[in-house]
DNA sequence: ATAATGTATGAAAAGCGTTTCAATGCAATA
DNA sequence: TATTGCATTGAAACGCTTTTCATACATTAT
């Protein structure tokens, strides 16, 4: 495979200049340049991206980090991320960790080898302490509250959201509340939980274990929620549910089940995807693809600026009030 | 930031053993191994993986090619590239290319470029002189029937499911059928549309341009074609849906509008995915996740051993029966 | 004792594009 | 005419690791 120093042989120039036209620099003979671009084209001349990014220093790739790649809340993540790198020329590397540590090691270091010239962390398991040591590598921007650490983040207010849901169904009569989450660990997993806890405290009202139901993330784990709900001697009557898809299972095995959804049961959920809508569930709009714009953006900025206009970005979710409340 | 260079002169050693020790060759000496270790550690040195990349001539990257990352169907198959990838220390890059020539055109030429080892197309639109022009630069593994061209392919046969599907409809005496589909180009759909036809023409019907709908992805792009159909003057009494999501979106929207399934309108979809279940959707399992893992298998094995034990492998879609039709 | 192996190590080349610096030529301004 | 400045170009350094080749010494086999 021809090289940039073959190029220049052949056109008879320098490399520098082949370097010049290559990259459309000014200052370059209009006869040079057609030149090279003839030996280029002789040659069937393409450049060895790897040497650009050895001698660059970077890659224009950022790295994306997140557990599944195959759920719904992280493929709109992803889709926001997407759209805006590709109008900045910018790819993306996926590291789906599935929330084993070494895997979020692993997309660390890669920052760290310069692999990627940043990296968005859509939702973690690794402590703060070794984030910290990456700091330095390269741009970092969280999906999370980062209360205040020296990172960049941006992330819905799920506290917010979820107190604004808890005295909705309040409002609404509900008192024996419930909750669908899809892990308790987790920064945006543990404001979801202190609002659920605050609001019930304020209807002093104490919470129960066998009414917040865990690893709940896709369809067909609102199954599991029904059949549990069921059995229990004493059932809730309403759930927070963190994510339409669980929802959407719940009410769809409910209907099954002969469950009168919202009178036997309320369902309020999130994430506002086409199949709540499709099945009139109440839930808060949360703008996953704004946010994985606005991450990368911050990334761009950062990279290309050196500068960062806000280091923190939080965004609200938004009531879509339907009929499953 | 330290390189190879600094190890070698802190350790006393040549850059050559730091090379060595790097990588976990043999014939070093357990001091100077030891020795290098140190310095490694004292510089908190970190390899260039850029120069890696450059000396090796290889990245240990995938490239995956596809139009939307968050689609279900997609989302599968990425899911399972990534699930054989990551077991096999390769690394993702994706290129979401809506379709969009330019797009395509561009992930083919990271390829040429040496940024990624090969390419995984899920789906495409650029023509096979262009995938031709870049056979030579890696391996390209197609996810689509490739009918005997030079090339990589893993696929679903979507003749003979699209084909099963409409005997199924036909053995329970339906006569008048529509189809969903994604989009109208594009080899798979192709097939499915070759499979209808030539159903229709076993029983002697012909086809109607107004049950073939379109731009069929979404779960509200099943709105769209309940509206539709309820404003036909003809109806069909059944559609087959290329994908569940679609299918979903119709029985929500049907039921919402009054309409029976399927004694009204009967719902044959693929995909099986999760909703479908809770559905009650009758559908053709598609093994998606598990073509990825073998797209990226076969990447892989010519990247590794230079040979291909098949150069194509077909799937086979499996009757999952519900009560939609 | 000698040839043949195996262990251990470093110098140098190879992989390749970018960028800086110095130099040359030529035109415009003082 | 002298000076300043811009346009043009190339040599060489830079980014960094891998890998080959040659060398030296220690064993083991013949």
């Amino acid at each position: 495979m021809a090289n940039i120093r073959e190029i220049a042989k052949v056109a008879g120039v320098s490399v520098a200049t082949v370097s010049r036209v290559l990259n459309g620099y000014p200052y370059v003979k209009e006869e040079k340049r057609k030149a090279v671009w003839e030996a280029v084209e002789k040659l069937n001349y393409t450049k060895n991206i790897n040497a650009v990014h050895l001698a660059k220093g970077k890659t224009s790739i950022v790295g994306v980090v997140l557990p599944y790649v195959n759920h719904p809340y992280f493929g709109a993540i992803v889709e926001g991320i997407s759209r805006e790198a590709l109008r900045y020329g910018y790819h993306l590397l996926l590291f789906q960790t599935n929330y084993e540590v070494q895997k979020e090691l692993e997309a660390l270091e890669m920052l760290r080898m310069k692999q990627v010239d940043g990296l968005i962390i859509c939702s973690r398991i690794v402590s703060w302490d070794v984030i910290d040591v990456y700091k330095d590598d390269g741009p970092i921007v969280l999906c999370e509250d980062v209360k205040g650490r020296d990172v960049l983040s941006v992330y819905i207010n799920h506290y917010e959201a979820f107190l604004f849901a808890m005295k909705y169904l309040m409002n609404k009569g509900h008192r024996k509340i419930g909750y669908c989450i899809g892990r308790t660990t987790g920064t945006n997993s543990k404001a979801r939980e202190a609002a659920y806890y605050d609001a019930l405290r304020n209807i002093h009202e104490s919470p129960r274990k066998e009414w917040i139901f865990d690893h709940c993330l896709y369809i067909e784990d609102g199954k599991r929620v029904v059949n549990e709900w069921l059995a229990l001697p004493e059932k809730p009557t309403a759930l927070l549910v963190s994510s339409d898809q669980v929802a959407a299972g719940i009410v769809l095995w409910g209907r099954r089940e002969g469950i009168n959804i919202p009178e036997d049961l309320a369902v309020f959920s999130f994430d506002n995807h086409p199949i709540a809508e499709a099945l009139e569930i109440t839930t808060m709009d949360l703008p996953l693809s704004l946010m994985g714009t606005k991450a990368f953006r911050m990334i761009y900025q950062c990279l290309e600026t050196g500068k960062i206009a806000k280091k923190s970005e939080k965004l609200d979710a938004r009531l879509i009030e339907r009929s499953s409340v």
